[in-house]
DNA sequence: CTTTTACCTATTAACATGGTAGGGAATAGG
DNA sequence: CCTATTCCCTACCATGTTAATAGGTAAAAG
């Protein structure tokens, strides 16, 4: 297992501000309903984006939140790495890799710095946009690779 | 995170056998003080392996463990999936994968799905034998993508 | 029949995950 | 000002996984 459900939550939570708000704040109740995630839970994963920038929140009557940016300029590395922390694959990479004393004779790391890199690349290669544009019945993925 | 030291020190555990017999056996005594890893561990994963037939064990005096094929017919993929059980990235796939019912209307299913096979294809498309061949201070990783 | 090795079955400490609980602070509308 | 609404903040908890350790049993060699 690698991303979590608060990254997976916060993906789905971006698509929905994306679809519903434009200008507008969303109440996070709307989209606990509509996603069929605890609020308290969705709560937390908002203060992170919130803190990052990534999202916008205004409190009372009217409130809630509302994306910053236009849906085609989030990528999706960029939100899994906030709320996710890092997409390393082994705890010897990554923001809080612990220094290994084997690195220098390690036979394995080139692979894992070569996944590490694959990995993020194919985050940072797609948007929010990207997956709102997606029918879920036939989605572009299923063509290529 | 993605592959835990079981899978990591289990890779370490194949290439020691492909270096350091051909058909004798190896104790595992020897593994362990080679590799730095604790040996009631080693066995925990050597246990593994072998009930998946991927080596073979000898007990007794001249005992160990052994390598059932060439180095460069095991694929790192292979190795992964027997120690770790599967290389997907988020619960709703692979082998033990909980059913979703979300799944007919999500929109980032094709997505995991993509990752997922990029994932597999990396890792089946490098063998024990590659990882023998490479310098660690210049793996031949470092040049390609 | 003793030594050496693999093999087997627990148990454990630490940590991560996936939440829940209970408030406080700010804003809008009256 | 007052009240409802909403985000925001801190703490807590139940469960599962990881990374081992402990203590044995079984088999093979000499």
């Amino acid at each position: 297992m690698m991303i979590s459900t608060r990254g997976r939550y916060a993906i789905r939570l971006m698509i929905d501000l994306a679809e519903h708000g434009t200008t507008d704040y969303i109440r996070l109740k709307d989209i606990s309903e509509r996603q069929d995630i605890s609020q308290k839970y969705l709560e937390s994963i908002t203060t992170t984006l919130s803190k990052s920038g990534l999202i916008d929140g205004a409190h009372g009557k009217g409130g809630g939140y509302r994306l910053n940016r236009a849906p085609e300029e989030y990528t999706i590395g960029e939100i899994l790495r906030t709320t996710e922390g890092s997409l390393a694959p082994v705890a010897c990479l990554g923001c809080d890799a612990k220094k290994c004393e084997r690195e220098s004779v390690c036979r394995t790391l080139p692979m894992w710095e070569k996944l590490y890199n694959l990995v993020n690349d194919f985050f940072d290669s797609m948007t929010v946009a990207d997956l709102m544009k997606q029918d879920a019945a036939a989605g572009f993925f299923g063509a290529s690779l």
